[in-house]
DNA sequence: ATGACAAGTGCAATCGGTTGCATCGCATTG
DNA sequence: CAATGCGATGCAACCGATTGCACTTGTCAT
């Protein structure tokens, strides 16, 4: 591998070495590779064909010396095995690799200081960073990524460019839909505290359920972290509510409060009837199918990769919003 | 960031700027960095003031280039979706950064020459490769890793070094709690062909079943793929094979397999009892909890980047094995 | 024929570290 | 006191690409 066939040396294969048995400078080889148009048509064949046989591999190390571009995005996550986070782990990575961009995974796992100097270290080392729901401080998280181009999944703060999911249109849908099924009594658990989407999706529910005309009750509960387990412990306060209908900040939190609430003897969607948001894996794989608002993670992703590549050449996009579509499903029934 | 910020002048923060700053040479300054042991104590801690003055960060696209090192691993899962890898991609990220490495991560997501070209241009990034439950053929995969240091997790290659858990001692405790539990017929629904881990576990309780005192009856279903879909339309075969105990290939299928069965009129555990493998959120999550074999994803990931550096230093660590555990939970019961 | 212009190529400097080797000062030893 | 050894440092040559600039050719309009 990666050395040189002809010839009894055995060398590492570089723009030099293939220079050397064309006979043309280096320079040219470098173009034939890095700037395909600039180079004659004929000659750069050859260099393609005489890289092939040497089994040159650009070293990108050198590369980026020279242009003081890696290559690599970092991509930041909250939590790995959140289910949130790998379909749009997927979604950036083949984005990313559309345009020869590599992916460097950071698993934050904590908002403290930690995450901030993580950040920081990883910033010094990618061209750009794809941060998704992180739950630092605003000033913490502008600090972090200082002057490294950045774009914010899942979040919305002043001066960094997002994309983020609305999903208030979807939100009022699924409550209309509850009260549809003749459900009154509404209750709402609340995501993590530090969370820009639980903040935004409070707020759309509450928004909804002030303006619909039906008249339902909107008790709240939380904020809790957006566990399995979080929402299993809410099962018993959520049972005592006497509220017959549950939106939840996302599907892992109502999956929880599923298994919670049969743990008190109530069923799903007989007893009670249930909401996620973000049609994770595990909605579809809740039995019933778990009611859900999704979330375009594929497209997430992909604008995500494009907004970066953006900012990396200058541009300021702003915040793009998508939207989230309510897909009833198995755990909403009548009252 | 990354400016001088003594003297107007702003300019990129490097070893030069430092060493002209202390009056020292640049080699000095790059030891203090790479190998502090060698430079004088207070020497370093000068020069450590002045790289945090003057905001320096190293460049590792030149210390890539000098060294020929990159201080990246890839990491290489098949399907980041899978509820499988989630646990082992942290478990791989952590232990890295202990030793100051970064994690590219590659979503595979598919058996065929796209993944191994893939992994043929990811190899040429990186120092080493933790390769993990790959679906390539073994001489494709042995090609595309070429010489460069990989580990492999949850398969074994000859030539490769790995880390892998056997089963084989839970699946027989598995199987033997069935029997106590009364079963007598019991199907072994098979997980992927082309799996490493799914032949292996196909193996072992093959081995039980033929050793054990009971009388079972095995039944085998499959090849099917690791998915809930595919247990989930598996369900009505099973259904139809008068089995009152399933063993899956992996939770996911489990999982899978107990929606199916619901949609069959049949519940578990008191119409059918189901063992999973793996131990991944799923598990926890189905109600009631599977009964399942618990991987340690922790120590895998641990284990093969520490694997991995040895493997770059030179050495050549054997394979592997740890051991999975039998957890029953809530979908085994009496017949 | 002449100048203008474009395309294609080469030269050489540069990116920012690392490292083998030489050197130097100083302490230890005979 | 000279010789020896060692720890600490500097010198300078790399590592392998990129790129501004200069140069050569060929084409085309004048």
């Amino acid at each position: 591998m990666n050395r040189r066939r002809t010839g009894g040396a055995r060398v590492k294969a570089t723009i030099y070495s293939i220079a050397r048995e064309l006979d043309i400078s280096a320079s040219t080889v470098s173009r034939a590779f890095s700037r395909p148009d600039m180079v004659n048509a004929k000659v750069r064949e050859r260099i393609l064909a005489t890289a092939q046989a040497q089994g040159y591999e650009l070293n990108r190390a050198a590369r980026g010396l020279a242009t003081g571009r890696t290559g690599l995005i970092g991509l930041v996550v909250l939590d790995i095995t959140n289910p949130f986070f790998p379909p749009l782990v997927r979604a950036v990575e083949r984005a990313a690799s559309e345009s020869d961009t590599s992916v460097m995974l950071l698993d934050a796992e904590s908002g403290g200081q930690k995450a901030a100097d993580q950040l920081k270290r990883l910033s010094a080392q990618v061209d750009g960073l794809i941060v998704a729901s992180p739950r630092l401080a605003t000033k913490d998280l502008q600090a972090a990524v200082g002057s490294t181009p950045t774009v914010l999944v899942n979040r919305s703060v002043r001066g960094i460019p997002s994309v983020t999911c609305d999903n208030s249109a979807a939100l009022r849908e699924a409550g209309d839909h509850l009260v549809e099924l003749g459900h009154r009594r509404i209750l709402l658990l609340r995501g993590p505290a530090g969370s820009w989407a639980a903040s935004q999706r409070t707020n759309a529910v509450r928004s909804w359920a002030q303006h619909t005309s039906a008249d339902v009750e909107l008790v709240e509960l939380g904020p809790v972290e957006a566990t399995y387990e979080a929402g299993w412990h809410a099962a018993e306060a959520i049972a005592a509510s006497g509220a017959t209908a549950i939106m939840a900040f996302d599907d892992y939190l109502a999956c929880g409060v599923v298994g919670g609430l049969d743990e008190q003897g109530l069923s799903v969607p007989d007893d009670r009837s249930i909401i996620g948001c973000d049609d994770v894996l595990l909605a579809r794989t809740l039995t019933p199918q778990l009611s859900t608002v999704t979330a375009p993670f594929e497209e997430l992703g992909a604008r995500a990769v494009t907004m970066l590549s953006e900012v990396s050449a200058g541009g300021a996009p702003g915040n793009q919003k998508l939207s989230g579509v309510y897909a009833p499903r198995g755990t909403t029934g009548k009252v």
